[in-house]
DNA sequence: ATACTACGGGG
DNA sequence: CAGTACGTAGTAT
């Protein structure tokens, strides 16, 4: 019995050898497997032999021959090109496409060890319930006395580190006369301390290796910080050294062997927050309980970090150090309740945890599209050139169903959620690009509402999956029911959510312009079916008395004013959900998702829900970014919470009011005003210099030094033509030097207006210029 | 109107 | 390293 948790390749005596990293009961194992060959694609205009022959000559071209495949609707004879090295076919693929008699390349962007993966037919992760992995979780704290730390200059001040072992330690390298704390282990310099890190994932067998938002920050750092002090990290099962690799705009940290997952993208995904800080995440996850962490609350302010590390004093260094050591509690307790679902994903998509823990779910999808693709021999499409995305963008339809909102504050608010509708739809009505207007079933195919039609003679590509993703959600379901024990019925939970997730993702990837299988009279035809359930099941909540306050795409928000009982709120829609699931066909469900005290909704897309336990679901409103001033992000927080937790929107307006009027009078401190833009390129790199620039062009004269990447922090003053060129950097401004009517006009009305407008304010009065004039004032 | 630039988490 | 996010919003032009 074993467990694949990562693979990749080597390349010997130029030729690639695939490593398959194991762990079984009886410990590691590494699997080398010689011989596997890249290839690719490619179809011919008309002459395969021609095509084949012009190949064959090409450098690097070990042999060609024909597979027959499926390319959408057609039957192809594709030639198979098999080359020397994985590395050789970007060179490769782009000589065959310029070959005249080459109609299009296929397959040739896939990296090798995704290919072998797919190929060899392998499920990583599997046998997690027998064989018991080891998890931990890394967080650092850095020295940064001058606000944003720099790996060049900023030395790591402590490592904490916790283990599903019960191992729980903060590794540092100052000593402090009294400081008696037992989880602490003293390295004699940074370099030690780094060296100390990877001696203990090492020797406590660590498996998987977590943290929180280590992809962009922890590991990166201590990368640059290890080749500074010239030690390595050899983090990797083999004394692999840790690779931070481009993925998107976002870096990967990548060790091979012990799978990192960054908890922090699995929470952004996983759960609708409106912040995703570790402290938010936790909160939201297991309330106040504190026990994955220390009794102790310890909260740090990443300004004071430095003060208290250099201050010198017992008090100042053991906070610092059980912060450092809860955050790691904090990050391994989020980690060991999120990972089952994420080995489950890696499971069925059938690619290393490494990187499905990093798709997103239009990437689970398509990955879950190739591997089922070279099951069935079908040749899978390319994505789409620049050129082509350009297109599906500006072909945006208009897919979703979306009600605008009754404006203004709701009172006991029941949310059902319809998303199991459109995979039903999907699968009963065969929506498949190459069922899409097939010529077989012009007359008598599946008619959508767009006027398309489906083939009703052979089975959809996509329905086909999607049948089997829905089968096996519902055999699971089956037997969670009758399991009785209670770990092998959460595992039976986590695997129909997984399933869950990916049949729910397939009508959003028909609609994805990054899609290989894009497809936009398929998601077209969705929505439009859609629309029929989404509106039979509005008017029988109707019938049942409730009102339509807002409905998207597939949820529907309920209340009934007239009753006050909210356990009979709630019954009723109970009842009204088993009346229209009575009524739909039986694959699909309006699903209970919550009750909600309260809400206030603006218009599509834009609302504010606050549940039950006080928690609040802001879409569309929120304005927490560092380019946003506090008093801007302040003051829509207070705002919201008059209008949620006190439902008084007078106090909200009044809010609004007297903190316009403090901007007025300059009463405002600067640190409130401050705007945080990173400069993300050089200065000669900017086509358009916007207000973090110009500011950072001002203070250049004055002396001061800036480069890439550095966090620009700027106050709009009253000197200067154009709102950039009246930015400064705050170290340059006086107090009460602020452009009132800037801060006023483009961050305090912009934040609240959006939410206040629902109920009837006008810009003026909350600017405190009175009442809006209306046109019989004139 | 269109192009460019930035946000998130972390300390 | 056979691949380079995402969706949205403000400012400049």
């Amino acid at each position: 019995m074993k467990c694949l948790l990562d693979a990749d390749y080597v390349t010997r005596n130029d030729r690639a050898v695939i490593r398959l990293f194991y762990k079984s009961e009886s410990g590691r194992e590494i699997v080398e497997v010689p011989g596997f060959e890249p290839y690719f694609y490619a179809v011919s205009r008309s002459e395969n032999k021609k095509l084949a022959d012009e190949i064959k000559k090409l450098p690097g071209v070990v042999r060609v021959d024909e597979k027959e495949m499926t390319k959408l609707k057609d039957k192809v004879k594709a030639l198979r090109i098999v080359v020397t090295q994985p590395g050789e076919v970007p060179r490769i693929r782009g000589e065959v496409k310029l070959l005249s008699e080459c109609r299009g390349v296929y397959e040739a962007d896939m990296p090798f060890t995704r290919r072998y993966i797919i190929d060899a037919n392998l499920t990583p992760m599997e046998n997690t319930d027998a064989i018991k992995l080891n998890v931990c979780a890394v967080d650092i704290e850095v020295h940064n006395p001058r606000g944003e730390p720099n790996a060049q200059r900023d030395p790591i001040i402590m490592m904490s580190y916790a283990d599903n072992n019960g191992l729980a330690k903060v590794l540092t390298y100052k000593r402090i006369d009294g400081v008696n704390l037992g989880f602490i282990e003293y390295c004699k310099s940074e370099a030690d301390m780094l060296e100390k890190f990877v001696k203990t994932v090492e020797e406590r067998e660590i498996d998987i290796i977590t943290g929180y938002n280590t992809d962009n920050f922890d590991f990166q750092y201590m990368s640059e910080r290890a080749e500074k002090n010239r030690v390595k990290l050899n983090l990797g099962v083999a004394d692999k050294e840790l690779k931070m690799e481009r993925r998107g705009m976002n870096m990967g940290a990548r060790v091979t062997g012990r799978p990192h997952v960054d908890a922090y993208p699995v929470c952004r995904r996983t759960f609708n927050l409106p912040r995703y800080q570790l402290e938010d995440v936790y909160h939201s996850m297991f309330g106040d309980d504190r026990k994955g962490g220390l009794q102790i609350k310890a909260s740090v302010k990443a300004s004071e970090m430095h003060k208290m590390w250099d201050s010198g004093k017992k008090e100042d260094f053991e906070t610092l150090a059980k912060y450092s050591l809860n955050d790691a509690h904090f990050t391994l307790r989020i980690a060991l309740e999120l990972l089952p679902l994420e080995y489950e994903l890696s499971r069925v998509i059938k690619q290393p945890l490494y990187e499905t823990a990093r798709m997103s779910s239009g990437q689970r999808v398509e990955h879950l599209l190739v591997r089922k693709a070279f099951e069935k021999n079908i040749l899978v499409p390319n994505r789409p050139s620049d050129e082509e995305y350009d297109t599906r963008d500006d072909e945006a339809y208009e897919g979703a169903f979306v009600v605008d909102p009754e404006r203004g504050i709701h009172d006991n608010i029941v949310l059902f959620d319809f998303r199991s509708l459109y995979p039903s739809i999907i699968i009963s009505h065969n929506i498949d690009p190459a069922t899409l207007d097939c010529d077989c079933c012009k007359e008598g195919g599946h008619k959508a509402p767009t006027g398309h039609y489906f083939c009703m003679k052979t089975k959809g590509f996509i329905p086909e999956i999607l049948e089997g993703l829905i089968k096996r959600r519902m055999e699971t379901k089956k037997a969670m029911k009758q399991e009785t024990e209670p770990g092998r019925k959460r595992l039976l939970d986590v695997q129909q959510s997984a399933l869950k997730l990916l049949a729910n993702s397939m009508y959003g990837y028909y609609g994805f312009q990054r899609a290989r299988w894009y497809c936009r009279d398929c998601a077209e035809a969705i929505t439009a079916w859609g629309r029929d359930y989404i509106h039979k099941a509005m008017e029988s909540a109707k019938k049942h008395g409730f009102n339509v306050i807002y409905g998207d795409t597939d949820s529907i928000y309920l209340t009934k004013p007239e009753e006050q009982d909210i356990q009979k709120i709630i019954a009723q829609a109970r009842e009204f959900q088993k009346k229209i699931n009575s009524e739909l066909p039986e694959a699909m469900e309006l699903e209970y998702e919550g009750f909600y005290p309260r809400g206030v909704f603006i218009t599509k897309k834009r609302y504010a829900l606050i549940g039950e336990d006080g928690k609040l679901t802001v879409k569309g409103l929120e304005t927490r970014r560092r380019d946003w001033c506090n008093v801007a992000k302040d003051t829509q927080k207070m705002v919201l919470d008059a209008l949620l937790k006190d439902r008084d929107p007078d106090k909200a307006a009044n809010i609004v009011k007297e903190v316009v009027g403090k901007v007025k009078e300059g009463k405002i401190p600067l640190e409130d005003l401050a705007i945080n833009t990173q400069m993300t390129r050089s200065l000669g790199g900017y086509v358009n210099e916007g207000p973090h620039i110009q500011a950072v062009r001002k203070a250049m004269k004055e002396g001061m030094e800036f480069k890439q990447g550095d966090i620009i922090t700027y106050v709009q003053t009253k000197r200067g033509d154009s709102i950039s060129d009246r930015a400064r950097i705050i170290g340059y401004v006086e107090e009460g030097d602020y452009d009132a009517d800037y801060y006023i006009n483009n961050q305090i009305i912009p934040a609240v207006f959006r939410i206040l407008e629902a109920l009837g304010y006008s810009e003026d009065e909350l600017k405190g210029l009175g009442k809006q004039m209306t046109l019989g004032g004139w």
